[in-house]
This record gives C-alpha cells, structure tokens and sequence, in this order.
DNA sequence: AAGTTGACGACGA
DNA sequence: CTCGTCGCCAACT
C-alpha cells in the first residue's frame, strides 16, 4: 500500500514545497511516513526527470548541500534555480535555518 | 529470489 | 571543517 505510491509521495512532497523554500531528503521520507528512507527519496527524484513539474532543485541534502550529480545540469544549475527564488546558495550549500520549509500544520 | 546500486544520514578519524 | 565507513530503504538487473 505505500511501496508503489512511494515515489509518488515524495513527488507530491515536492511540489508542496513553497518558492524560496527547501526541504531534505530525510524530511520528506519522514513526511511520507518512511523515515530513514532518504536514499530511496532522492532516487525516486532522480527518476523524476520533470524538473519543471516537480522542482526537485528545491530538495537538498540535510546539512543543506545540493544533489552533487543533479540529472539535469549538474550542482550549478540547482544552485542557480534556488537563487532565482530567493534562496541564498553559499557555494554548494543553502542556510537550512532560514530555507529550510516546515510546515506548521504538520507541527 | 538474491545481489548490487543510488540525488542520503549519522558517526568516527 | 573535510574525508571515510556503516547503516538505512526502495528500485533495478
């Protein structure tokens, strides 16, 4: 019941994730109820070639460090996407104290 | 069915 | 702080 619809959960994830905003790779397994599954997320993602669609650019590692093999144009174009939002990109790595998105619903 | 891979996380040096 | 290893889960061969 969650194996199949685990991808996709992590895409909706994904696309809930607001502008200027961004979210680890353990924080949406732990969303979608699969704690500790971070790997399986960002393969999941990794198959989402949609970047358009779903704006994976957004989802970075939990110290806050971008995907080091982004599909479509490497660390550099996800770190170019994140600063086009609003979010300041240090290098290879994002201020997860003030991008990283919670939900207060969730809370 | 079993083994290996992979956009990760945490711990140790 | 950076590099290396083990452990996590799901998907692929």
């Amino acid at each position: 019941m969650s194996r199949t619809n685990f991808k996709e959960k992590v895409f909706a994830m994904v696309r809930r994730i607001p502008c200027g905003k961004v979210e680890t790779y353990g924080g949406i397994a732990e969303r979608i109820g699969h704690p500790g599954a971070a790997r399986a997320v960002g393969n999941a993602l990794h198959e989402n070639t949609d970047g358009v669609r779903t704006p994976c650019h957004r989802v970075v590692s939990g110290q806050g460090r971008l995907a080091p093999m982004y599909v479509f144009g490497g660390t550099a174009e996800q770190k170019r996407r994140l600063i086009a939002e609003g979010v300041e990109v240090n290098g290879i790595r994002v201020d997860l104290k003030k991008y990283l998105w919670k939900d207060p619903s969730d809370e």
